[in-house]
DNA sequence: GCAAATTAATGATTTATTCAAG
DNA sequence: CTTGAATAAATCATTAATTTGC
């Protein structure tokens, strides 16, 4: 079978991660020349064009934003329902009667989200959420259960939830890590 | 309406982004107590429990590896194909400079000689008989076509010393990643 | 298991917006 | 104020992934 040329562009895994890694490392905008050294180098595993290494950047870096934007949204939805009942939401095991009262919460730190996508506030509200997908198919809670099995059995160690370790650094001990980058994008998206 | 609270957690961005990021620092299947910690840490940024902590790795992990399945897949099927025609990539990409795999058929004839300004022949083909009424008489054209003038003309220019630039270890320089001073496309088209 | 039907992902185009020069 | 370059947003279109009925 002769393959049949297909319209368009398919990039193989090996392009495909290295675009990613790029993107990671803080590519936006390619500019002509290197586009064409990407290009080039990417040539090596299979076809490519410049305009599909253009259009990747484009793509990717608009449903990023996208992406970013989408869960803003989502975020101010949920702070709206905390604030309103976020009692509800409280556990069920035991004191299940208990009168939503309480104060709304307080974890609003949201002033603390930079807001870099500055750009985002005008009217681009248009349809971004005209698919409400997010489904993600059945949850397959296979044992909800062994949550407080687990979280009990441990306490060798867990039940002395008092130091504050360090938990943001975190890292496994010896895997390969890649970019390391204080913030999510160390080129934050222009300004204007 | 009555914004029912769902029923499943809802990641707040920043629970999102943190999550992610130990993901990246090589965190996989955390323990019983780095459980509770990060779950300590994220109940900063909204509700969450530590199931949905276990959860969000569980599947992050699972559907991680499903993709480099999937890559792996497509992989040696694309270099099937690839052992066929490398050569003719090969040649594709070095000489870079050829048209897109256009098919401009008709209207050559137009003005292929007498154009004699710096115009380029754009080949907005691509659907005219979707939408007619629209403007198809002034094709204002973006940078769609202009591949080829891109990828031709910038070389004289913006080539910088050729040495083989390395590539892969690319990032954005510090320098602010939008090269808005070396504009993506700072050549004219006039190479005719 | 499987292929048709459906849905999600993403490459490619087109349209709208921004900003600087003139 | 207009215009053109550059880009972001929106949209179109095709491929892949999943679901579904057999």
């Amino acid at each position: 079978m002769p393959q049949v040329a297909s319209t368009r562009w398919c990039p193989t895994p090996e392009q495909l991660m290295i675009l990613e890694e790029m993107y990671r490392g803080g590519i936006r905008t390619p500019n002509a020349s290197q586009i064409q050294q990407i290009t080039a180098h990417l040539s090596f595993y299979g076809r490519i064009e410049g305009k599909n290494v253009f259009y990747w950047f484009q793509n990717h870096k608009a449903r990023d934003r996208q992406k970013l934007r989408r869960r803003l949204i989502r975020q101010q939805q949920q702070q709206q329902n905390q604030q309103q009942q976020t009692q509800q939401q409280m556990e069920d095991s035991a004191a299940a009667i208990r009168l939503p009262n309480e104060n709304p919460p307080q974890f609003l730190h949201q002033g603390a989200l930079e807001d870099t996508t500055n750009q985002v506030n005008f009217t681009c509200q248009t349809n971004i959420w005209k698919k409400e997908g997010m489904e993600m198919g059945n949850p397959a809670m296979a044992y909800g259960q062994d949550w407080v099995v687990m979280m009990d059995v441990c306490p060798t160690k867990c039940c002395r939830p008092l130091k504050t370790l360090e938990l943001f650094p975190i890292k496994s001990t010896g895997l390969k890590e890649e970019f390391k980058s204080s913030k999510p994008f160390p080129c934050s998206t222009s300004t204007n």
